[in-house]
RNA sequence: CGGGGUGUGGCGUAGCUGGCUAACGCACGUGCUUUGGGAGCACGAGAUCGUCGGUUCGAAUCCGACCACCCCGACCA
């Protein structure tokens, strides 16, 4: 590919709205523009990773028996219905109407369709297991999209879905999928670790998150350095260490003006955040009064709230006027006298002794509240976030918190889909049953992105040799000095059109400057820079530098052009 | 949705306390020179100053509304 010809445009200033090395370089080099919020052009470069990328995820699930086909991207309303979804998803599932008033949506996710297919197309248990998958756009109208490819709103993912006899049958094809994920990226170059995530409005029963870690990422990773523990913060059950034994001291109110948050409570009273009760106020999607209690020290985990109370719809925050109106005081809340609300406490409190609460008035707090002798609780469960240094489950050293991206998911789906859908099979006992399906994503844009954030120096992108847009970029210098030089670079640039595909070269044919040509070679990061030169070409050939390392030799005309070939 | 910020040519910016023909660097076109690390000279093209409205003799500049985008948070199968 002649670069004079290549649709793109290097820049030589960052865009000011690039923050992630990943998002300022893809830009920068011309892989990428952005249409809008969260909704980017891939240019022929960004395209052409992407795609090799897809190649390679393609190759392992094809390796586990994943039949490739392709389904829709705006779907009739009606199967979301039906799944239910539909009415469980807020403003991130994009509705829309057709001319004919029919109610439409843009697919966030395939699992309706998968299990229509299946539907009519599966009778037999001789049909299954089977795996189906395949590369298409998502739309998620995000809150906030942010870091470039990292959250976007329109991606292409592939999704691939397991459908199985039994509960076995997923244990298999979910394992199969975490080793293609393993071999996924370890080919695409990415060191991804699988933790235990949540199930969100997934459903079902197990789940994985593929992770890579990274400083914007958006996730919180629970980690033991022992290596035998992984989790999401999001669910991470990690230890709390037992409180101090004491005797249980009678209620006394204690005046604390101006405090309204534990770090000021603490500081007023002279005591420690882990003798304190902090309160926080959420309304559920199904109607319901919440108020959660944690020790001072530890802050409320939503997910884990959500899944404590079976709370549909998720949570939002209350407002003053709601806890107002449940006899509860922001800033000073607590259970106490508190009514028409679901008391959620979190296992540390209950055996935590003579903890401070608010009193639900201003400007006061009460001292020596003890559960159960104070206030009852409605349930009883972990929904604190782990902490940094808490001790791991299963060694009991102490965990770390890293930042990630989630590079891949695999979900244990079960049957939720299959029963809605009436998608069974006639097993060999004669009976109908449902399917057991389980579905697994990789988003490609978000993975191109990650490997660049792994793949970079100060210069630009170095691409793996197995995602590199182009094998090699040759730079050709002196051409109008010498003819031999633009001989030579057209040879090996024709060489390469019969090499294949993805055995082709950029080759840098413009009337540059040989420093913007090394300067734009370095930013688009091929794995291979070969020079031809007067210079190369006195010293014997051409000048063959690897991008990765900076190592360079200078090679007969010949050797690169095997090279090139990949012989 | 809350907080903060930014919209001026393809990119990065200046101008913004009201007054010349909207300026600069890069990129772009033509010509000459140059050619191993973001070249030089000359000429040139390219901007409804986000949109709409208002104030004013006069608005990129002041006021209002709206829109878009970015950052932090909420949110995130």
């Amino acid at each position: 590919m002649r670069l004079s010809q290549l649709f793109f445009a290097s820049l030589r200033d960052d865009p000011s709205e690039a923050e992630m090395p990943s998002h300022r370089l893809l830009l920068r080099a011309g892989y990428l523009r952005q249409l809008g919020s969260g909704i980017y052009s891939l240019l022929p470069l960004g395209k052409r990773v992407s795609d090799r990328v897809e190649q390679v995820i393609r190759e392992e699930i094809n390796a586990i028996g994943g039949q490739e086909l392709e389904m829709p991207v705006v779907h009739p309303a009606e199967i979301w219905k039906e799944s239910g979804r539909y009415f469980k998803i807020g403003p991130e599932l994009v509705r829309f109407k057709d001319r004919g008033e029919r109610d439409l949506v843009l697919a966030m996710t395939h699992e309706e369709v998968v299990a229509l297919l299946l539907r009519d197309l599966v009778q037999s248990y001789r049909q299954l297991p089977m795996i189906v998958y395949h590369f298409q756009t998502k739309f998620r109208d995000e809150p906030r999209s942010r870091g470039g490819l990292i959250r976007v709103r329109e991606f292409v993912m592939k999704d691939s879905y397991s459908c199985d006899l039994d509960d076995a049958g997923l244990d298999v094809s979910y394992r199969k999928h975490y080793a293609a994920y393993v071999k996924i990226f370890e080919r695409l170059g990415l060191e991804a670790i699988a933790v235990r995530s949540d199930v969100g409005i997934m459903g079902g029963t197990a789940a994985h998150e593929f992770m890579v870690l990274n400083e914007f990422g958006e996730d919180t990773l629970v980690l033991c350095d022992n290596g035998d523990f992984a989790d999401n913060q999001q669910i991470a059950e990690v230890g709390k260490r037992d409180p101090e034994p004491e005797e249980l001291l009678p209620m006394e109110d204690v005046e604390t003006p101006e405090a309204t948050t534990i770090e000021a409570l603490a500081n007023f009273l002279g005591i420690p955040k882990a003798k304190t009760a902090k309160a926080a106020f959420f309304v559920t999607g199904d109607g319901r009064f919440v108020v959660a209690i944690v020790r001072g020290d530890y802050d409320v985990n939503e997910t884990k709230l959500v899944n404590a109370i079976k709370a549909t719809g998720g949570l939002r925050p209350a407002t003053v006027e709601e806890i107002t109106a449940r006899g509860m005081q922001a800033g000073y809340g607590s259970p106490l006298g508190a009514r028409d609300a679901v008391v959620v406490v979190d296992e540390l409190v209950a055996r935590s002794r003579n903890l401070v609460a608010g009193a639900n008035r201003v400007g006061w707090h009460v001292k020596n509240v003890n559960v159960p002798r104070d206030y009852t609780p409605d349930v009883m469960a972990d929904i604190t976030n782990a902490r940094k240094g808490d001790p791991c489950p299963n060694c009991g050293s102490p965990v770390k918190l890293r930042k990630g991206i989630e590079v891949g998911n695999i979900f244990k789906l079960g049957t939720d889909f299959t029963v809605a859908f009436g998608s069974t099979y006639l097993g060999e006992d004669g009976q109908r049953h449902p399917i057991v399906m389980g579905s697994y994503g990789i988003g490609l844009g978000r993975n191109v992105a990650c490997i660049v954030e792994a793949h970079h120096d100060e210069k630009g992108m170095v691409w793996p040799e197995e995602v590199a847009p182009y094998a090699a970029h040759l730079v050709a210098i002196g051409g109008a000095r010498e003819t031999r030089v633009t001989e030579v670079a057209e040879r090996l640039h024709e060489v390469a059109q019969g090499a294949g595909y993805w055995r082709d070269i950029l080759y840098d044919d413009r009337d540059e400057s040989p420093g913007v040509k090394f300067t734009d070679a370095e930013l688009l990061g091929m794995p291979w820079i070969l020079t031809v030169s007067p210079r190369s070409l006195a010293a014997g050939g051409v000048e063959v530098t690897n991008r990765a390392t900076g190592e360079r030799s200078t090679r007969p005309v010949g050797e690169v052009e095997a090279l090139i070939r990949g012989s």
